[in-house]
DNA sequence: AATTTTTACAACCGCCAATGG
DNA sequence: ACCATTGGCGGTTGTAAAAAT
């Protein structure tokens, strides 16, 4: 248990942490706050205001120190409040702020009403271990963090390019390191990316050579950008995720790690209904085969970004048939070989042609797919960003940075998109792949 | 089903700046 | 000017729960 009593000296070392108890002998308590503690405290800020901290111990006899009572009231007793997980619009946010002003917690805070600065902290810190151990850049393509990485502790200098054990590397020097806009001035940096808008040409690259053939993620065909130097130092290897060579290489983006982004972005994202959006922030291709799919060819798809481009692994021509002709089946008009059409509320098309019995059975099939964890949605999205990107059109090839590019899935989902043609007319990007079905 | 790993969260620690006597 | 106090901020750690194996 951490819940201790300690003795009211600080370890503070100027003091400050128990200055109101330090000079008596009371024993402060630390550790979790039992709810007897926060209405004692509640009522304190009642009746005296959210001042002098340290007098709360002596005029309510709480055995807690005034910091410990001041981070108590801030982030979890003053009233509006947000609770849970973080919307996506609001992990947008961190992220364009962390991008502007590193980690100034508090003053990204106010930037999000009802949030707390050691909320946003807990979520950056868990999305750098995150991208760290799946190789990821830290921010999207669109976005370009401003700030100086030495400004911050998770810019140390990178490790001279010895030999350096996978295990030893940190967030810092992974990320500032490998990842070209993080070390680069920022007027060096083209025009922005935007997610729904088409990648610059040579934006597909292939992360597997990228290591001989290092090509920007965020530079579009004829930057001025210097090359990365040699990667010093590999990503922390997962113990779930084995690379298939003993050092990843830069950029390495391990297949379905887009839904693990996704949904994974906030574990409880997807367990809280309240806090869950996905209908307007995600869809997914009802196939059945795309799980097996996602598992034998590796996608690399950047969520932020939209783009995605299937690598030359493991091939099965088989489920990428079966997929291709369960899309086909869709855009028909079938079922897809036993799967389900978009809901209305996510497809936007009317749905009289159903009846209610059929929409019921459909809206739980549905479900089952949404709450399914996996490639699904991987491809699901990258189908429907690849339906963006390219307009629903496979009259846009792709230019692919390497020749390494799994160019059967590519001809699969080229054929794929143009079985869903962009409804631009929609206002809501999100459903207008879905128009036609 | 049991175990291990990962995640999210809460809380603490140490430093620093502002304030006031 | 000096010093003690207070509040604030950012980094780190411990733990329960969830997820993965």
């Amino acid at each position: 248990m951490n819940a201790q009593i300690k003795t009211g000296g600080s370890s503070d070392s100027n003091g400050t942490n128990n200055d109101g108890g330090s000079k008596s002998d009371v024993m402060l308590k630390k550790g979790p706050w039992t709810a007897t503690e926060d209405a004692m405290l509640t009522e304190y800020v009642r009746t005296h205001g959210k001042r002098n901290w340290n007098a709360v111990q002596k005029n309510t006899g709480l055995a807690r120190c005034g910091k410990s009572c001041r981070l108590r009231w801030t982030n979890h007793l003053r009233p509006n409040l947000k609770k849970g997980a973080f919307s996506p619009e609001e992990e947008r946010t961190i992220i364009e702020l962390h991008a502007k002003m590193g980690n100034k917690w508090a003053r990204m805070a106010t930037q999000l009403p009802g949030r707390t600065d050691n909320e946003i902290k807990n979520y950056w810190n868990t999305r750098v271990k995150r991208r760290q151990r799946q190789g990821l850049p830290l921010y999207p393509p669109d976005i370009q963090p401003l700030y100086s990485q030495h400004h911050h502790r998770y810019s140390q200098p990178p490790p001279p390019p010895t030999s350096a054990s996978p295990t030893t590397a940190s967030a810092s020097a992974c990320f500032s390191f490998q990842t070209p806009i993080m070390s680069l001035h920022t007027s060096t940096i083209p025009a922005s990316l935007h997610p729904l808008r088409p990648p610059p040409q040579d934006f597909f690259y292939n992360p597997y050579s990228a290591a001989t053939t290092p090509l920007p993620l965020n530079s579009p065909s004829g930057s001025t950008l210097p090359p990365p130097p040699p990667p010093p130092i590999s990503p922390l290897p997962s113990p779930h995720s084995q690379p298939p060579f003993p050092t990843l290489p830069l950029f390495d983006y391990p297949a379905a790690t887009a839904d693990y982004e996704f949904f994974h972005s906030n574990k409880r994202f997807k367990h809280d209904g309240s806090q869950s959006n996905n209908s307007s922030s995600s869809f997914m291709l009802p196939f059945s085969h795309v799980q097996s799919y996602s598992n034998r060819v590796t996608l690399d798809l950047d969520f932020d970004s939209g783009s995605f481009f299937p690598l030359k692994t493991e091939q099965d021509d088989g489920l990428l048939d079966d997929m291709l002709q369960e899309a086909q089946a869709l855009a028909a008009g079938g079922n897809g070989g036993g799967n389900k059409e978009m809901p209305k509320e996510m497809n936007g098309a009317s749905a009289t042609q159903h009846d209610q019995e059929e929409e019921e059975e459909e809206e739980e099939d549905y479900s089952r797919l949404i709450n399914d964890d996996g490639p699904t949605t991987s491809m699901g999205m990258a189908v429907n960003e690849w339906c963006n990107d390219t307009g629903g059109s496979s009259d846009r090839q792709p230019s692919v940075a390497t020749d390494n590019v799994n160019h059967l899935a590519l001809d699969h989902m080229h054929q794929i998109a143009s079985l869903f043609p962009v409804d631009h007319s929609s206002p809501d990007s999100s459903v207008r792949s879905w128009h036609n079905l």
